[in-house]
RNA sequence: GUGAGCGUGGCUCAGGUGGUUAGAGCACCGGGUUGUGGCCCCGGAGGUCGUGGGUUCAAGUCCCAUCGCUCACCCCA
């Protein structure tokens, strides 16, 4: 579009990267979001709603000021009292942020916690990538056990393999705070060495973030890295055991995984133990969800030391390989539609739909006076269970015609006298 | 921020080297069955081809610009 019709057009559209989500899709985020839940609640999760906006400064402590989604991506912006807040791009620092902010870790020593709901970050949108996004972020506070990496990573896993869906689980360790700096300066040092025959982007993030050149998909870097030090030959002795422990953990829960030492995370709160559920069916989006532990973080943001470790899902890309896996939520049903012919009849018959949802019935009708076949057909669009035919020869006889529309049964159902009676009546043969 | 591809009715797409009223399938509405669905048949409504400009007697069809979408890089769930 022209300028010139930029001021004309009066159709307005949504903002790149932010999309709507239609009916039929929603279905099947509902089942998403509901098994979800039931597994969360199975392992003992709770569920907390917190803001979208929080200041500025909570994400620039937690996710790290250097970082990508800190330094260009987030949507940040003065309110009216000229304070700098951001509307959020990842769910675990609000959450633990409300987590300190309520002294949640009195209550309780370890929580169990969850959310769920939008994200925003100004990236390039590609496939399975927006710039509002939904994730479900879980997290447990409070306890350093690598029983419980291996019980949320479990968790995750099962909640994938509820929604049918086959991914990779892989895992690594990042260390801790006093090992992860010595490993931290041995892979510089390697890295001036290759200085000259990586790719153009590795030789920028070399001193930008170390630890990302390790995922490099050029051919060419990743055939030098195959000297390349190893975090995990470098983690320390309490790494390397809660490590070990970690992995037992999953063995013992007959959990597949796969060890990738060149895994790292883009956030820089992440410590020890980190994780991704990773496809090769979302195009270069390969991670439907992902997390680790983050023992500082609570501390450094103003709350008691506590460690804590959670992960990350991605709805769209859930619900993405949803459909591509044919895993979709299937069509919905009503359990009546009402046909009813004629002015006396349709006012009969609004009488009685408003009674059957008020006692629980999913029922629709037509009030535009169409044809017996249109609504016939509306019924059948609406997968409806039964169809109550009414006209005026009905009504003189007070019978109506229930149709049962899989088995294309009729039988005649007296038409209300009592209206409460008649629907108590009307429920019960619906339901059985 | 960088690169590539695409932009025709609600959706998916046809429309060789420019030439009379722009097509199909799905969806929608009506009819065939004077009061009965999912199949079938018939009919109907709905686009001026993202936008602007240019070339031409003539452009959806060529050129330029612009906007938008998509995918990839980067980064990430």
């Amino acid at each position: 579009m022209s300028r010139y019709d930029e001021d004309t057009d009066l159709s307005v559209k949504a903002l790149k990267g932010f999309k709507d989500i239609l009916p039929d899709e929603v279905r099947t985020w509902q089942m998403v979001e509901r098994i979800a839940r039931d597994i969360f609640h199975r392992f003992g999760f709770s569920e907390i709603k917190v803001p979208i906006l929080e200041k500025t400064e909570l994400f620039s402590r937690s996710i790290g000021e250097a970082t990508d989604i800190v330094e260009k991506e987030m949507y940040t912006f003065e309110d009216r009292n000229g304070a700098l807040i951001t509307m959020r791009p990842e769910g675990t620092a609000s959450l633990l942020r409300a987590f300190i902010e309520h002294g949640l870790h009195v209550q309780r020593p370890v929580q169990r916690l969850y959310t769920m709901g939008p994200m925003f970050r100004h990236e390039r949108p590609q496939k399975g990538r927006l710039r509002q996004f939904h994730q479900m972020s879980v997290e447990v506070v409070g306890s350093e056990n690598p029983k419980v990496d291996a019980e949320v990573i479990a968790m995750a896993h099962l909640l994938l393999n509820e929604l049918g869906l086959s991914v990779s689980l892989e895992i690594n360790s990042l260390g801790c705070r006093s090992c992860r700096p010595l490993f931290n300066n041995r892979l510089v040092e390697f890295l001036k060495e290759c200085s000259g025959r990586l790719c153009p982007d590795c030789e920028r993030r070399r001193h930008t973030n170390p630890l990302r050149v390790l995922d490099c998909k050029n051919e060419n870097c990743r055939s030098l890295f195959d000297k390349a030090p190893l975090i995990l030959d470098h983690l320390c002795d309490q790494c390397r055991d809660h490590f070990a422990d970690m992995e037992n953990g999953l063995k013992l829960l007959d959990i597949p995984y796969l060890v990738n030492p060149f895994m790292v995370r883009g956030l820089d709160y992440y410590t020890r133990t980190t994780f991704e559920l990773v496809t090769d069916a979302l195009g270069s989006q390969s991670a439907v969800g992902a997390g680790g532990r983050y023992d500082g973080l609570i501390k450094d943001l103003g709350g008691p030391d506590i460690p804590g470790i959670g992960f990350a899902m991605g709805m769209e890309r859930l619900v993405l390989l949803m459909s591509q896996q044919q895993k979709e939520a299937g069509a919905t049903s009503i359990d009546l539609f009402v046909a009813a012919l004629g002015k006396a009849a349709q006012e009969t018959a609004f009488k009685m739909v408003h009674g059957l949802r008020v006692n629980g019935l999913q029922v629709a009708m037509d009030h535009e006076g169409r044809s017996l076949k249109s609504q016939m057909k509306q019924a059948g669009r609406l997968n409806s269970r039964y169809t109550l035919i009414i006209g005026d020869d009905e009504l003189e006889k007070g019978e109506g015609t229930l149709r049962n529309m899989e088995s294309r049964d009729q039988a005649s159902v007296s038409l209300p006298g009592d209206l409460d009676e008649w629907t108590g009546k009307m429920v019960e043969m619906i339901s059985s």
